[in-house]
RNA sequence: GGACGCGUAGCUCAGCUGGAUAGAGCAACUGCCUUCUAAGCAGUAGGUCAGAGGUUCGAAUCCUCUCGCGUUCACCA
């Protein structure tokens, strides 16, 4: 039940009603694109307001305060409306009747899992591919972010109506397996006792791979180098890889993200699918054997004229043709990442998300061509960029050296500071802002740590509760309407906004909004159960008012089950007792 | 050099796709509480939204240019 929309959609049927009535022609269609109803930041201004007279003055040609008053009687008879008010350059102000409020918090605790059901997504597909890190090594710290951010994504879309599909690129093709393979057998000649003194610079030399070592070693004893190059090569990957992706999946889950598909990029080669867009791009004319001037700033000298295959990506927006084969004839990474996303695109039949590290910035234009080519514009997709994460340890930035072996791993990180925490804190940033990670910091128990002061709130409702020796379930919903103070009423009102940022969050592809929604929210509800030790009146219990009491009860579990709607979107538990 | 992103209070950041007097949290200053509902509380001050133009009823938000920072740029993956 987002209020907002309610009395948005009453005054799109106002704007049809007043057109007829009022005589007046003019074009809905721009208009109607443009009117907004929110809370207004300042509450002085009511509790919505509208631009529709400001929306209607040009097409009208009168000032937009006399259009406000010629729209205010059409507003007085919506429902519920206690005032309405024109100000500032022509906002209209509305006020809602104070029983909107309590009426409100009446419905929600009725129904406590639908009340701010939106069906935005409609039951459409939407593919969102996240973490998809190559599959060489352990997750870290900067994986956690893409992997948090795409989860909490996938849950707020999922939420609110999308049929979401959780998808991993595994890239288990190209230089870098050659090179993990190399490092495999390195660990394979260790178990079979050389001395393989130190892992050569460009291969992998992390401890995780003696596990592949004793793997091959245990299945294949001392032969296994007596099989054809190829051979060798085929098994040493395999198992190289399934002992990587199990390490990774491990660390996923343990970070509370389960994948539906996992897609491997060798797979993707070995299929049709480069067959398939070489024809469909064929067909459309998009290809072409051509050679690439030097970028601009390139010593010239260095520049290599070749001639290449090429796709024609500049069509679609990208700065540049994009280079399809190499010139010993095999596919670019780029070619199969675009059978890839045909793929994608054949198997989603909906649009796409893509969430990729801030590195890959530069690649997001030629994959915008490529969707776009690839499925005639029908297909959308979002690329997100996720930024750097910074560790810290109480101020001081943590250096990271594969080299050194002090490189934190995200198993480390859960270890260190839990699953939640992580998840929270990644999400206390917009996707596209690096954000400080300091292991001192989000594991505090003060107000200052964000994900402590949710928590507290929410462990703080349940202690109200104790107190009041009742179990919130057995609340019953009744004198609901004693709910009038300010501050109480400011809190409904912030409440009321839920199921509008969920929206705003869901449609903009930005998590971040659920965490200082619930920021905020606690904040209110801590400062509200602050004035009761000055005030006894404001008290939630309330001595000797049973009734008064069983209202404040009521709101402290509206605010308890928006904060446990919350944090379940972003996959966190809540806390009852701290 | 090109492309993309960023520039908001001393610091760290929000800002609802163009709305009203630009908001939080730290830090600072000023009080309050030395407790029981729980890890303090309340208040004050702090701004040319990098700068300059433009678009319009209206710009931190859109466009152009300038400055500063970052990422990235070939057949890598």
């Amino acid at each position: 039940m987002n209020i907002y929309k309610i009395y948005f959609n009453y005054i799109i049927e106002l704007l049809d009603k007043f057109k007829l009535e009022s005589k007046h022609n003019f074009d809905n269609s721009e208009i109607l694109k443009k009117i907004t109803l929110e809370p207004p930041k300042n509450n002085i201004n009511g509790d919505m307001s509208t631009n529709l007279a400001m929306l209607l003055s040009k097409s009208l040609k009168l000032n937009p305060k006399e259009i406000a008053n010629k729209l205010k009687p059409y507003i007085l008879k919506l429902p519920n409306i206690a005032l309405v008010d024109i100000a500032g350059p022509g906002f209209i102000n509305i006020t809602l009747k104070q029983s909107t409020w309590s009426d409100f918090i009446k419905n929600m605790l009725l129904n406590p899992q639908n009340w701010d059901k939106q069906n935005i997504g409609k039951g459409q597909n939407i593919n969102l591919e996240y973490v998809s890190a190559n599959p060489t090594g352990p997750l870290h710290a900067g994986h956690a972010r893409g992997a948090v951010f795409g989860d909490a994504l996938a849950s707020l879309l999922d939420e609110v109506g999308y049929k979401v599909i959780r998808e991993y690129y595994i890239n288990d093709a190209g230089s870098q397996i050659e090179k993990l393979v190399e490092s495999s057998l390195l660990r394979y000649d260790e178990c079979n006792g050389q001395d393989i003194k130190e892992i050569p610079n460009g291969l992998y030399p992390g401890e995780y791979l003696k596990d592949v070592g004793k793997q091959l070693f245990k299945k294949y004893g001392k032969n296994l180098k007596q099989k054809s190059k190829k051979d060798v090569f085929d098994l040493v990957r395999k198992v190289s890889i399934e002992v990587i992706m199990k390490m990774i999946k491990k660390d996923l889950s343990k970070l509370g993200v389960k994948m539906d598909v996992f897609t491997s990029e060798k797979n993707i080669i070995s299929g049709n699918l480069l067959t398939d867009i070489l024809t469909l791009l064929e067909n459309k004319n998009l290809t072409y054997y051509g050679t690439l001037d030097p970028p601009k700033g390139i010593d010239p000298n260095t520049w290599v004229k070749r001639q290449q295959f090429l796709f024609k990506s500049s069509n679609f927006g990208d700065d540049l043709d994009r280079a399809l084969k190499k010139s010993d004839g095999s596919w670019t990474y780029f070619a199969t990442d675009m059978a890839y996303h045909l793929d994608k695109i054949n198997r989603t039949n909906g649009d796409l998300i893509n969430v990729l590290g801030a590195d890959h910035t530069g690649y997001i234009s030629r994959i915008n061509a490529a969707v776009n080519a690839l499925s005639n514009g029908s297909i959308t997709i979002d690329t997100k960029v996720c930024a750097l994460v910074n560790l810290m340890e109480n101020g001081n930035p943590i250096k990271m050296s594969k080299r050194a072996g002090n490189f934190v791993t995200l198993s480390d990180i859960i270890d260190a500071v839990g699953k939640d925490v992580i998840r929270f804190i990644m999400l206390t940033r917009r996707n596209d802002q690096s954000l400080d990670f300091d292991f001192k910091k989000v594991t505090e128990k003060s107000k200052d740590n964000p994900v402590f002061y949710v928590q507290y709130a929410h462990a703080r409702c349940n202690s109200i509760f104790k107190s009041a020796e009742i179990l919130e379930e057995n609340l019953s919903v009744e004198n609901i309407d004693l709910l009038s103070g300010n501050d109480e009423t400011e809190l409904i009102k912030f409440i009321s906004q839920w199921p509008r940022t969920l929206e705003l969050a869901a449609k903009n592809h930005e998590p971040h909004r659920i965490c200082y929604y619930l920021i905020e929210l606690s904040s209110m509800f801590h400062t509200l159960w602050n004035k009761g030790k000055d005030n006894l009146n404001v008290k939630f219990i309330v001595e000797n008012d049973v009734k008064l009491t069983n209202a404040r009860l009521l709101l402290v579990k509206a605010v308890a089950l928006t904060i446990r709607k919350g944090l379940s979107i972003l996959k966190i538990k809540p806390i009852f007792e701290m």
